[in-house]
DNA sequence: CAAGGCTACTGTATCGTTACAGATTTCTCA
DNA sequence: TGAGAAATCTGTAACGATACAGTAGCCTTG
C-alpha cells in the first residue's frame, strides 16, 4: 500500500493520541519492534546503551504492554483466579480476604479475578473452567478437603495453585493454613486455666479438612488436661445461625451441659451466646467460651468471651505469594505455611 | 510450507487435545474459520442450515472463543473492574457486595477483577489505569463524592460506569444508592416513638455525598417530630471505633448526653455501645440507638438496638445490573435505583 | 587475510479473532 | 436469455506481542 513499506517494521507512525505500543517506541527510537520487545525485557543480545534509550522513551510515553497481545502470543494471563462460595459465605470472611491478596498482587503485574461457583456440589467448575479455558495463570480456593478433587486435578494438569487449608492425599502442594490445632488445644488449655472441665466444641463440618485439625487439638487438650469432652455433634459452624442456638438450647438445658465451649468460627460464637443467654445461663458464670474470631466485633459486645484472632488478611497475603511462588517455580516446600491465633 | 496451504484457511488440522478454536470448527466442518465465526454470533448473511451445522459442532467440541483473541481484535474484554479501597474497608461491606456481583456476572460473559487503591488520596489510580489501558469494559467505584472527579473523568470519556452512591454535579450516570435520607428520618421516628427526645447522629464523613443524604434526613425528622439534635460532629462513621468510643463517651458525660443515638454503620454502632456501657448507661433505659448495619449480628448480641438492615448484596446485584446495561446502552434514567432498608 | 565467531539488531510468522472486501452460485424478472 | 440482485460463503489483513531464524558488521586468530 505504501511506498515506504519495504523493508522496515514499524512504517506507518502511530498516532500520538493513541495508546502506545511497541510500534511506537520502535517509530520513535528508529529501532525494530524485536529490538524494543527484546530491549524491554532486558535481553542479552541488545546493546545496554540501546536498551538504556529505549526504557527512557517507554517510560515517556507511558508504555504498557497490551495483555491481550501477550496473552496471546504467550498463554501467559496474570491473572490470578481466586475461587469463591456463593453460597457458604460466613460473615464476610472473603472481604480481607481479597484485601489482603490484593495487598500483595498490587506491586505485581497480577491481575485478581473472583470466580465463583453457586453450590458446593460445583465446586469443580470454576476450576475446570480456568484449566480448560487458561483463564488464569494460578488458582486460590478454600475450603480444602482431605481429599480434595480439585487439588487431584490441578495437580495431575500440574496447574500452578494454592490452597487455604490443607489436604490429607499425600500430595504436596503450596498451601497456608490456619493452626487449628494450635487454637482448639490453646482453647481447652484456657477453659481449663479457668476450672472448667465439661467442654465442648462446636467444629467445622466433618467434610474439611480443619475438621480433623481442630478435633485432633481438641482432643489432645482434653486428655493432657483430664477434663472431660461433652458431645456437641448436631450441628457444625456451617449450619445456619438459628439452627445452632437451637441445638445449643438443647445442649445447654440437658442435664449434662458443658461449662465451657470452644466454638470454631465468630459468627458461630454470636449463635452460642444468644442460645445460652436464651436459656438464663450467663458467661462467665455458667460457662466459658473461647471462639475463633475473624475480627474483633466480638470482643466489643461480648467481652466476656475469650477471642483467638485468625488474620484473614494475612492469609490473603500468605496465599496470594505462595500462588505467584509456584508460577516462578519456588519449591513447594517453601510455599507452605501456617498461622497461629494472634 | 505445506502443499495444501493454498485457497484454504484452515488447512492443518488442528490436533484434537488442543482447545478448540474457529480453525477446529472450522476444519470439522469444511467450512471458512470467517463462516464459522459469524455463524456462531448469528450473522444474517450464514444459511441457517449452516448456523445449525456449526453450532451443534461448536458445543460438541466445547468451543469457547479465547478472550485475549476477541480483546485483541475488538478491544472488548469481557471484564468488569470492582474498585476497592484496601484502607477504608469496614467491616467486610466488600464481601457480600463481591458475591451480589459475582450472581449476576455469572450468566454473562463477563469476569470480575479487583482493582484496589491503598489511598484515599489515590483513588483516581485504578480508575485511570482503566481507562488508559482498556482494562475493563466497565468499572463499579462507591464512596462517591458529590464532586467526584472519577465520575468526572469517565463521563468525560464516555466510559462505562456506575457509583455505589450518588454524586451532585448535575451529570446524570448510573448509580444504586441506599436511601440514607429515608433510612436517616425513618430512624429518628423510631426513637421519637419511644418518647426520644434528645437525638444524635453519627453520621457519615463530610467528605462522602451520603453525608448529605443522611444528614438531610435527620434534620428534617428532627423538624417533622419537633425533638432536638445533640450535636456529635466530634467524629464520624470512618473513625477508628477506639476513637468512636472515646468520643461517645465524652457526650454521654456531658451534661446535654442525648437519649437516642442513630448510627450511619454497624461498626461504628459497635463503639457507641461500648462507649455508652462504659459510662454506665444502659440501651432501652438511658437511650436507644438505631442502627444502619449489613448483616444481622448486631441484633443477635443486643437485641436493644433497633437495626435497619442495608443489603449490600443486593446492592451488588444492582450495580452489576447497571454496568451491564450501561455497556449495552441502556439509557440511564433506567439505570438508576434507590434500595430501602429492609 | 580469509574463516569463523561474536555483537547487535531485524523480519517473518504466529497466537485467535473479526472487519472488510470480495467471490461464487442461484434466483429474479424484464 | 441475460443482467443484476440476492444469498452464501471466503481470503486477507490486522489487533500487539514474541519465538525464531536470520543478517550485517566487526573482531579474532591461525
Amino acid at each position: 500500500m505504501d511506498e515506504n513499506n519495504k523493508g522496515r517494521q514499524a512504517t506507518i507512525p502511530p498516532s500520538m493520541n493513541e495508546r502506545p505500543t511497541l510500534k511506537t517506541i520502535a517509530f520513535m527510537t528508529g529501532l525494530g519492534i524485536t529490538t524494543v520487545s527484546r530491549a524491554l525485557k532486558d535481553a542479552p543480545d541488545i546493546g545496554a546503551e540501546t536498551k538504556e534509550r529505549v526504557r527512557l522513551v517507554a517510560k515517556q510515553v507511558g508504555y504498557q504492554p497490551n495483555r491481550a497481545g501477550v496473552r496471546l502470543r504467550t498463554g501467559k494471563t496474570n491473572v490470578i483466579s481466586l475461587v469463591l462460595s456463593l453460597e457458604e459465605e460466613v460473615m464476610g470472611l472473603t472481604s480481607p480476604m481479597v484485601i489482603g491478596i490484593s495487598e500483595i498482587l498490587a506491586s505485581t503485574p497480577y491481575h485478581l479475578v473472583v470466580t465463583p461457583y453457586s453450590s458446593s456440589k460445583d465446586a469443580l467448575v470454576p476450576v475446570r473452567y480456568v484449566l480448560d479455558t487458561g483463564a488464569a495463570d494460578g488458582v486460590i480456593i478454600s475450603r480444602t478437603e482431605p481429599k480434595d478433587p480439585r487439588v487431584a486435578l490441578m495437580m495431575e494438569r500440574n496447574f500452578p495453585f494454592v490452597t487455604h487449608g490443607r489436604t490429607d492425599m499425600g500430595l504436596a502442594h503450596p498451601y497456608h493454613d490456619f493452626d487449628n490445632e494450635g487454637f482448639a488445644y490453646e482453647a481447652v488449655k484456657r477453659l481449663v486455666d479457668l476450672g472448667r472441665k465439661r467442654i465442648a466444641l462446636l467444629q467445622p463440618p466433618p467434610r474439611l479438612t480443619f475438621h480433623r485439625h481442630m478435633r485432633d487439638g481438641f482432643d489432645r487438650a482434653i486428655r493432657d488436661f483430664g477434663v472431660e469432652t461433652i458431645a456437641f455433634n448436631t450441628v457444625d459452624i456451617d449450619n445456619t445461625l438459628v439452627e445452632i442456638r437451637a441445638a445449643f438450647e438443647t445442649l445447654m438445658r440437658s442435664p449434662d451441659a458443658p461449662d465451657g465451649i470452644v466454638s470454631g468460627s465468630g459468627a458461630a460464637a454470636i449463635a452460642l451466646i444468644a442460645g445460652l443467654e436464651t436459656v438464663g445461663k450467663k458467661l462467665n458464670q455458667d460457662i466459658d467460651m473461647v471462639s475463633k474470631v475473624p475480627s474483633d466485633f466480638l470482643s466489643w459486645l461480648r467481652p466476656e468471651v475469650i477471642t483467638m484472632n485468625e488474620d484473614i488478611r494475612h492469609a490473603g497475603r500468605e496465599l496470594a505469594k505462595a500462588v505467584i511462588g509456584r508460577i516462578a517455580g519456588t519449591p513447594t516446600e517453601e510455599l507452605q505455611s501456617l498461622s497461629k491465633a494472634v
